[in-house]
DNA sequence: TATACGATCACCT
DNA sequence: GGTGATCGTATAC
C-alpha cells in the first residue's frame, strides 16, 4: 500500500457498515485532528461497538437528546462528557434506522508528539493516548467537536492508515460495562496486539 | 427543582 | 487492590 491510499480519509461507505466490522476494521487506521495548524495522528489499537436499541451497554438503549446522534447517519463525530472531566470520541455507524456507534479506546501516537504531551501534563509516553478520555486530551477534542462529519470536515478524520491481521486482534468483552444483562458478556472489544506488528 | 450516577483517570496503599 | 475528583445527563419527584 503507497503513502498516497494510507493518508485516503475514510469513506461514508466505510462508517455505514455494520457496527461490529467497522470497530474491527478501525484498528490500523488514523485518526487525525489537525489543531492549531498542526496535525495531531495517531493509528487506532482499541475500539469498542456500541450497536442497536437492545445494547443495554449503549447510550442508544434509551432514546434521548444525547443518544440521538446515534439513530443520525454514519459518519458523524459523538463526543460525550464523562464522569465530570473526561471526554469520549465516537464515529457513528450503521444506515437506516439502526443506532450504533464505535468508542475509540486507544490510539499509538504518530504525529503531533510534543503537543499532545503537553496536553496531557508530560506522563510517560506509554500512557500518552492509552484510554478514551486519555487520547481526546492529548489531541485537544472535547464537546465542540459532537456531531462533527468525519467524512467532510477539514480539521477532524480518519485516514486509512495501514490493516491489521486477524491473527494480531484480540477479541474481549467490553471494559466499564456494568449491570446483570446480555451486554456485559458481548464479545465486541477489539484491541490490536501492537507487539505482533 | 433535586438527586444519583457514569463507555474514566490519577494517585494511593 | 481502592477511592476521590467533578459535572452533564437522565430520571424521579
Amino acid at each position: 500500500m503507497g503513502e498516497a491510499e494510507t493518508h485516503r480519509r475514510l469513506s461514508l461507505d466505510f462508517y455505514a457498515q455494520e457496527t461490529t466490522v467497522v470497530a474491527r476494521d478501525l484498528l490500523g487506521r488514523r485518526l487525525v485532528h489537525i489543531f492549531q495548524g498542526q496535525r495531531l495522528a495517531g493509528l487506532i489499537c482499541e475500539t469498542e461497538a456500541y450497536r442497536g436499541s437492545d445494547d443495554e451497554a449503549s447510550h442508544a438503549y434509551r432514546r434521548t437528546g444525547r443518544s440521538e446522534i446515534m439513530y443520525g447517519p454514519a459518519g458523524r463525530a459523538y463526543v460525550y462528557f464523562i464522569y465530570g472531566m473526561h471526554y469520549c470520541l465516537n464515529a457513528v455507524t450503521e444506515q437506516g434506522a439502526l443506532p450504533g456507534a464505535v468508542l475509540l479506546r486507544a490510539i499509538l501516537p504518530e504525529e503531533g508528539l510534543d503537543l499532545m504531551r503537553a496536553h496531557r501534563g508530560h506522563p510517560p509516553d506509554s500512557r500518552l493516548t492509552d484510554g478514551p478520555g486519555k487520547l481526546c486530551q492529548a489531541l485537544a477534542i472535547g464537546g465542540g467537536h459532537n456531531g462533527i462529519d468525519l467524512v467532510t470536515d477539514p480539521g477532524l478524520f480518519i485516514e486509512e492508515g495501514t490493516p491489521v491481521p486477524d491473527a494480531s486482534v484480540l477479541v474481549t468483552a467490553r471494559i466499564g460495562v456494568r449491570g446483570d444483562h446480555a451486554a456485559r458478556e458481548r464479545p465486541w472489544r477489539f484491541v490490536w496486539q501492537v507487539e505482533d506488528r
